[in-house]
This record gives structure tokens, C-alpha cells and sequence, in this order.
DNA sequence: ATACCTGCAAAGTCTTTGCCTTAGG
DNA sequence: CCTAAGGCAAAGACTTTGCAGGTAT
């Protein structure tokens, strides 16, 4: 956490309340977490508004702390950025359930690969799997 | 195209001037498709509006015909459901370009383990690369 | 004939901005 | 101090819906 706090430092961001509040919460959550969930929080929704949100998950998305993932009917939502891992998901189509998938990244390789053929560069990736959940089937 | 026309019908659908002229222009054009860009297509903005669009791509994906693609920066975009076979994208972060990749599925199996294990059925998954086109970087 | 579709306009839903104030470094 | 960050309210950008009238089957 204290890490996080020193990286945003030397970014250039200032350490305000909402920006350790949203770090805070987004550390202890283990599921990427939307707008409106960081909206809806007990905490944070007492210490600041949904454009101070708005704009510091901006700024941190821009110095590479957040990760975005733009889940189907979910809207898009956050989550640590810690290094190279990144995890995957599996979203309920139904309900919008979302689990965490227990796996290393399956497509690695394959987007370095991408990388060279393609001439892109800076290569990311997304990869989701969505299904129906047992309680919903 | 025919045979598109004619699983419409199947599942009940009536086969309307909106219905053929979206499923025709999906068919031509070879990336996905938004919802405006379907607006500002010039044959299809001369026969129907935006809610018809709208609820007839609602009604094509509710048949399983169009499968729709979240993604980042660019929203929604719809491309035909052409049975097992699906594509993946490369999108440039910058400009929002969308490139085809040419690859047979890399996950594929490992859908099916995942389905498994975690008791979800009719799983689908999305597999997206973002970076950096030539021109952008 | 009768569901099903459509157009228009309006209501939602979120996301994003402008502008002036507050406060971190 | 000086500039980044915040609050409030309003503007945007799309998506979605209600309702009255049209149309495929």
C-alpha cells in the first residue's frame, strides 16, 4: 500500500484523501471495482464526489497503476495494476457475477508474436470468458 | 445471405427492410460494426432510425446471430455469428483502428476445462489485443 | 386479422466538463 | 505561493423505452 502511495509520489500526483481512500478500496477488494461501486462506498462516498473519483482513477489509469476492463453488460471496471500478472475473469452473463480465474495468462506468447507481425506496439490484452452461472442456468 | 435470411425466419423474425439491410451490410463489411456506425451508413440511414437498429441488432443477437464485442474506447461493436468460428481484434488505443487477426482460437480448450471447472455453462469468451498502430506511435 | 415492427420523441444512464474554490508540496 | 485537485451542477454521448400507427404473414 505504502508502495503504491510512492509511485503515485513520483508521478507527480499530490497524495490526497480520495486518492489513498480509492487505492485503498481497490487494494482490498479482490473483484475489479466500477464507478458506481466506488460511488456506492461507505467510505468514500463521505470523502469526495463522483467527478473526484472520475478523475483520479483517470489519473492513475494514466500513470499505469489501473488496469480497465470493459466487461459486456457490466460497464467498464478497475483493478490494481501489479506488474506483468494480470488475472482473468469469468463474468455470469445473467447477473453479472464476476470470478476470478485461478490461471496463467494463456495468450503470452502468442501477443509478442502479435507484437512483431503486426508492427503494433505496446501490446496489451483482454481476454474474458463469460457463461452462465450455476444459480442461473 | 439467403441462408442468413432464412434462420431469421426460423426463429420467427420478420423479415423486414431494417432486418435485411443491417444483416446485408454486416455481411459486407468485413470488420465489426457499432451501433452509429450503422446510423451513418448511407443505405440504412435512409430506412430506418436509430430504435429500429437498435432493437432489430437486439433481436439478431437474441437468436444468436450477432455476436457483440466489447471494446475499450470505442464501445460496442457487432460483427455475424458465423458458428464456431469467431475472430479476434487488434484495436490501436490511440485511434480506435480495428485490424483482423489471423489465427485459429487460442483458448478454445481451455474454455472447455474452465467450463468444468466452475460449473458454468454456455460459455463464450472475449480475447482482444490493444496497442499502438504504426501511425499512433 | 393480428402480432410484430417502426418512428418519433423523450427519458434514462453514465461519463465528462466548466468554473470557481480548496489545499497539497 | 502556485498549481494540482475537488465540488457542484450541468452538458454530453449513447442507449433504451412508450406509444400510436404501419406492415409482414
Amino acid at each position: 500500500m505504502d508502495e503504491l502511495l510512492e509511485r503515485c509520489r513520483l508521478q507527480g500526483l499530490r497524495i490526497t484523501d480520495a486518492l489513498q481512500t480509492i487505492l485503498q478500496t481497490l487494494f482490498e477488494a479482490d473483484l475489479p471495482q466500477s464507478m458506481q461501486d466506488l460511488e456506492a462506498h461507505p467510505t468514500l462516498s463521505k470523502i469526495c464526489d463522483r467527478a473526484t473519483i472520475f478523475r483520479t482513477l483517470q489519473r492513475l489509469e494514466g500513470i499505469g497503476m489501473l488496469r480497465r476492463l470493459n466487461f459486456s453488460h457490466t460497464g467498464a471496471k478497475f483493478t490494481l495494476n501489479t506488474g506483468d500478472m494480470h488475472k482473468e475473469y469469468l463474468i455470469c452473463k445473467e447477473c453479472g457475477e464476476v470470478q476470478e480465474l485461478q490461471m496463467s495468462c494463456p495468450v503470452h506468447a502468442l501477443e509478442k508474436k502479435i507484437e512483431k507481425l503486426t508492427k503494433y506496439s505496446a501490446m496489451t490484452h483482454e481476454l474474458t470468458f463469460y457463461g452462465l452461472c450455476p444459480r442461473c442456468a
